[in-house]
DNA sequence: AGCGCGCTCCTTTTT
DNA sequence: GGAGCGCGCT
């Protein structure tokens, strides 16, 4: 096995030589590549090596381009070798892109650059090494969100808690948001502990790291939390990498959480060399636990910082610039930066109304076909929504219309059911451990096995305090299975132990394509009738194709659940439809943004939970939108639009608003839909009429919308009420993950009710009288460790396990 | 153990 | 409007 963490890697380098003499002297000899092209600015960002840095990068002023060219300067000056710089960015593809980058930057040098990637991954390859400091062990699972539901879901029922009332996805989010700020149970606020099952939250939390220890497993947010405990209870380790990272680089500093800072702060205390990158007015993930506040107070957390401003855009035409940049400054607390360019003012911004979603759609593919003979690329455009639900209008209509396109976002790979299927395979071949696995796969496919066996694999394993595994193996031994149930068992059994015998010997693709096939669980897709079996077979075999690029089994499960991607169709020409979220970091030539209706955008949802806060936050989406348009952004929105089923009028967004006049143009309504379009908003919209004159925007049409506006809120429309009383966070995560029924049925385990009395080696001797609880009463004829012979009385002589039995009768 | 009905929910998403 | 989930029936 090959060991990531190669010693080279971990031996302290030679003392900074502040630039070797060599390295100065090749450095002057020829003209540094990674400064060439960059604007004054920029240049700074990448020269201000000491000391901690803050560089605030506007959408498109080449924030990639000065982290990478920093990382060129730091070498190349001799400052640090690249196992001495730790960068941090937030997803896979920003990594990735990152060490391309680099690699194309200063060559050879940059394959070594072992601490480049993302919070979590670099997180799990630190916890590895030191695993045991946390309780745990270096081959720690870790789990997803999925799994981390599963979970909770069996200590809620063994707490017995209503889990109508208290879902367990409302417990992960909790859960989640407290590591997001790094609480572990016991500093988690007794106030706040309260705000699940009837102040149970805490005790819930506690019940559920002991149980991810017990399975030698970390959810997401542990790889973070588990590090800063580390760091504090162990400061020699600390000390150990404050030392070796002699500069440290953050990517979209504005997305850190609270964890992530107090990280970054622990490990920065050595050298201070710290350099963040980031855009306050691009923070959009304040639901998810990122603290604009961290690059607010950057300055005051790091005295001394040097704050760079980078305004000079690339980007967007002038009007682009002007329509976003007026958006964005009516956020308060904010850095503060306006974006300039030097390029044209380019088209207006452009806003169009449609009478519903359905006409909307018909505008945009309409435009898209006008541009396209004009001979644009589809590549170049995509239409970037507020909410997902609204890409289906999209699609259906590209669909009629024949335009290719492409969404983005949707679940992911690793997410399918098939997929996580596979996976649990591996996992348990690979860690036998792994009950979560195992209880995944015991019945898939069916193999006739339920929750009855389940719960006798429980009540042997957990009193005996061992894996579901091994207790499958002791039981398949014994009479406590039915006739029916052991042989199906036993075979499972017996091929997984065959399969990990495999392990060493067989290449691991190979290994998975034999589970696979030999499990049934190939058979199982292959006879599935419904539409997506075939999909769900290629997606198996798109697994098997991508493990070949691992080393072994043990390196591909480490990083399937934290580095996979589905690659979809890159390089054909489709418009691409997707988030707003999952726009960021994005450009395109033209930028369609549909749904500026309020209660839509800004989402309805976002003011109720979190009022001014929301607002601002919508903005920013608002801004990020428009800021990936590179020539062309064209704004829309529907009076009508059917949300929840139900067919509601809506009024233009907000930010439409505060568009400023004079970088927009208003559109007619053209042919056929001009009518419609006005029978749908008698009175209300400055768009009546149609006059695309600049004073249209100032007051009147505005004054009746907020009239229309605060009727639409006074008037008790059931929204709003409805949406308080939710209950928060229960939506989301990655809907497809569950696909079918059958994955559920692997059953679930009936946590801490231990039907036997627990177990004692050699508690009974021959002779002696014992009930069973299947069999009834009966001697003991013999005693073989925790397997006892005995003879009942009614069920004649059976092979039962010692934990199943109670004394007398 | 497997199917089918009916109830409830319904932003954004990475790791 | 539609999908997922749980329960209850067979």
């Amino acid at each position: 096995m090959s060991d990531p963490f190669a010693l080279d890697d971990w031996t302290p380098a030679p003392p900074p030589s502040g630039g070797g003499i060599a390295a100065r002297a090749m450095a002057a000899s020829r003209p540094a590549v990674h400064l060439q092209g960059l604007n004054p600015e920029q240049k700074r960002a990448v020269e201000t090596l000491d000391g901690p840095v803050l560089v605030l990068a506007g959408a498109g002023t080449g924030k990639t381009k000065v982290l990478t060219s920093r990382i060129a300067e730091i070498i190349s000056k001799g400052r640090a070798r690249a196992s001495e710089i730790l960068s941090v960015t937030f997803t896979n593809k920003a990594a990735r892109e990152m060490k391309e980058r680099i690699g194309s930057l200063i060559g050879a040098v940059g394959e070594g650059m072992p601490w480049l990637g993302t919070f979590h991954s670099i997180g799990a390859k630190i916890l590895r090494h030191h695993a045991e400091l946390v309780g745990l062990r270096s081959d720690f699972t870790i789990l997803d969100t999925d799994d981390q539901i599963r979970l909770l879901k069996q200590i809620l029922q063994a707490e017995d808690i209503d889990e109508k009332r208290w879902p367990a996805r409302l417990l992960a989010f909790q859960i989640d948001g407290w590591k997001n700020r790094a609480l572990t149970p016991e500093k988690v606020s007794s106030g706040e502990g309260h705000v699940f099952a009837e102040g149970r939250a805490r005790e819930l939390y506690k019940l559920y790291q002991e149980r991810l220890k017990a399975l030698n497993a970390v959810d997401f947010g542990d790889l973070l939390m588990e590090n800063i405990r580390l760091f504090q209870e162990n400061p020699d380790v600390l000390a150990d990498f404050q030392r070796r990272f002699r500069f440290m680089l953050v990517d979209e500093y504005q997305d850190t959480n609270v964890a992530q800072y107090l990280w970054l702060r622990l490990l920065a205390a050595g050298h201070r060399n710290l350099c963040c990158v980031g855009d306050d007015d691009q923070s959009i993930y304040g639901w998810r636990g990122a603290e604009v506040d961290n690059i607010l107070r950057f300055d005051k957390d790091f005295p001394g910082a040097t704050v760079i401003r980078l305004e000079r855009n690339y980007r967007s035409t002038g009007h682009i610039l002007g329509a976003a940049g007026h958006i964005i400054a009516r956020n308060e607390g904010r850095l503060g930066k306006t974006l300039f360019t030097e390029g044209d003012e380019g088209e207006k911004v452009s806003v169009a109304c449609a009478w519903d979603s359905e006409e909307e759609a018909r505008m945009v593919a309409d435009e898209i076909e006008a541009l396209q003979h004009k001979g644009h690329a589809l590549q170049e455009m995509a239409i970037l929504v507020r909410a997902s639900f609204q890409m289906r209008e999209f699609e259906e209509r590209f669909i009629t219309n024949a335009i290719p396109y492409r969404v983005i976002g949707g679940p992911r790979f690793y997410e399918r059911a098939e997929i996580r299927d596979a996976l649990a395979y591996l996992r348990i071949v690979s860690q036998p451990a792994d009950d979560l696995a195992f209880e995944r796969i015991f019945n898939t496919p069916k193999r006739g096995l339920g929750d009855a066996v389940l719960n006798a694999l429980n009540a042997y394993a957990r009193p005996n305090r061992v894996p579901l595994l091994q207790a499958a193996r002791v039981l398949v031994e014994s009479d406590e299975l039915s006739s029916r149930h052991r042989p199906a068992l036993r075979g499972l059994v017996e091929n997984i132990t065959r399969w990990a015998s495999l392990i060493e010997t067989t290449p691991h693709h190979e290994l998975a394509e034999m589970i696979l096939e030999e499990s049934g669980y190939t058979d199982m897709w292959k006879k599935d009738r419904s539409a997506d079996a075939a999909g769900r077979l290629d997606n198996l075999k798109e697994l098997v194709r991508a493990m070949e690029e691992f080393e072994n089994l043990a390196g591909f499960l480490e990083h399937v659940g934290l580095v996979m991607e589905k690659s979809q169709g890159e390089g054909e020409d489709r418009v691409s439809i997707m988030t707003l979220h999952g726009a960021k970091g994005l450009e395109f030539e033209t930028v369609f943004l549909p749904g500026w209706e309020e209660g839509l955008f800004p989402s309805q949802r976002t003011l109720d939970e979190q009022g001014r806060a929301g607002l601002e936050e919508e903005r920013r989406l608002a801004y990020v939108g428009l800021t990936r348009a590179k020539r062309r952004a064209k704004l829309y929105f529907a009076t009508n639009r059917r949300i929840h089923g139900l067919w509601q009028s809506t009024i233009p967004s907000r930010f439409v608003d505060e568009l400023p006049a004079q970088h927009v143009e208003v559109m007619e309504a053209s042919g056929a839909y001009g009518n419609m379009q006005r029978l749908g908003y008698a009175g209300g919209s400055r768009f009546e009429g149609a006059a695309p004159a600049a004073s249209s925007y100032q007051t009147p049409g505005w004054q009746r919308m907020q009239t229309a506006r605060a009727q639409n809120a006074g008037g008790g429309q059931a929204s709003a009420s409805q949406t308080a009383g939710r209950s928060f966070g229960s939506g989301g995560f990655g809907g497809g993950s569950f696909g079918g029924g059958y994955s559920r049925s692997t059953g679930r385990t009936i946590e801490g009710r231990v039907l036997a009395s627990s177990a004692q080696s050699s508690r009974y001797k021959s002779g002696d009288r014992v009930f069973h609880i299947k069999f009834g009463p009966g001697s003991v004829t013999a005693v073989d460790g925790n397997k006892l012979t005995v003879e009942f009385d009614k069920a004649g002589q059976k092979m039962v396990l010692e934990s199943f039995v109670q004394a007398g009768g």
